[in-house]
DNA sequence: TTTTGTGAACTAGTTCACAGCT
DNA sequence: AGCTGTGAACTAGTTCACAAAA
């Protein structure tokens, strides 16, 4: 380490977290989650060894991705389960709520809306969009509410929502998309098919569930001419 | 190109699939995307450098990934979007019914039934599946019946179905994925959070949405600390 | 001794640039 | 002339292996 004084430092003063790659960030969360389910078996310290085998995981990796932002283990010791998870929860930026809006109140807006994946490690469904007058006034089965897509900015202002969740078919996604930059979302989440353009300074993560299933369909056409198991 | 006799080939004869990476495949499933918008526009061919940038990819990437699979490029010209479009759906498999089951008919599981983004190409959801009672008998919106996950063998091998779709909760996932590998399935697209244990002939894909949000909330973070676009 | 943190080596993936075909 | 297919160059990501710390 070419740190100038380096008593002073234990997280890193001001990393280049530009420089942290996207897969690096994931598998942060992942750690997190495991860290999480070893904390529930009491266990106190573990090492990168440890935990890479547990999970199936290389250890140099995670010794390399925590060292971007840290030093938080101890030689010869491992890593303290509950100082990493705390340290893990800081830099995700878990260590605090998280609004998020859903925008499309169909099938999967409702059931993501619901998805009691979204709702721990700090996040809270504030509200669905959607611009059928007949929805807006509903709410979900776990009673989140509908509101008019045209109330976004006025509702992402009020409750500080951070995160946008695209759920709407294919065809208004980039409009709607547009309408989220807009109201100053700049975090956002996009199940819907196809590319979108974001400003710089917006992030877009995509997860295209088409894509997903062609390339299992890939997977299997391949195995029943080259038999490779 | 170092094959023998070059005259007798246009699709490769038997490539080394394994080692096309799976970037590789999710990408052939976007440009089929690509060519489907361009069929729809009466577009007849295309260069690479062309379907480059107008849907924002790199013009040697999509030549390098189509090479794989064979030449089906002219030159001088570039490729014919019916012809290239043909290729892809037969390289990903697509040329014929795909069967899919969905475990899990909670929320999430009910909407992956009925969500149309899953419907075209090719893709059929035969079924759900779940353990509880007083969902057996029952059926999505859109009308795919609801089995008993005890029968799931049974159908697999009736309906002959080809994948599966995990969604059901974290703690029951394993329980269920094993079960779906014991019922023949080898491709399976996984919902639940954490990572799943298939035997080598299986693909398992997973999606994990805690993970997605957490980049983003990554992302936010980092920008409140460190200001860049 | 044990285990971290990290430069060096390696592997994978992308982009360039151009020979060669149409 | 125009564009593909592809080796070579480059960039990114992973794993090794070891000096230094506890």
């Amino acid at each position: 380490m070419k740190q100038p004084n380096k008593a002073a430092i234990k997280l890193k003063s001001r990393p280049h977290l530009d420089q942290v790659s996207e897969l690096t960030t994931n598998r942060l969360s992942v750690y997190l989650r495991c860290l999480n389910q070893l904390e529930g078996a009491g266990v106190r310290t573990i090492s990168s060894q440890a935990l890479a085998e547990q999970f199936h995981l290389n250890a140099a990796q995670i010794r390399k991705d925590l060292a971007y932002f840290g030093e938080f283990g101890v030689r010869g010791v491992g890593y303290y389960v509950r100082d990493l998870k705390r340290h893990l929860r800081q830099i995700l930026g878990l260590d605090r709520k998280l609004r998020v809006a859903i925008i499309g109140a169909g099938n999967l807006g409702l059931a993501l809306a619901d998805y009691p994946g979204f709702r721990q490690e700090g996040f809270e469904i504030t509200a669905l969009f959607d611009s059928l007058s007949a929805k807006v006034g509903q709410q979900s089965r776990g009673g989140v509410p509908i509101h008019d897509i045209h109330d976004l900015k006025k509702f992402v202002r009020r409750d500080a929502v951070s995160i946008a969740v695209i759920a709407v078919p294919a065809e208004s996604a980039q409009r709607v998309v547009d309408l989220v930059v807009a109201s100053g979302i700049k975090a956002v989440l996009n199940f819907s098919p196809g590319a979108l353009e974001v400003p710089p300074g917006v992030k877009l993560k995509s997860v295209d569930l088409t894509v997903s299933l062609e390339s299992l369909s890939f997977y299997l056409a391949r195995g029943e001419t080259d038999e490779t198991g």
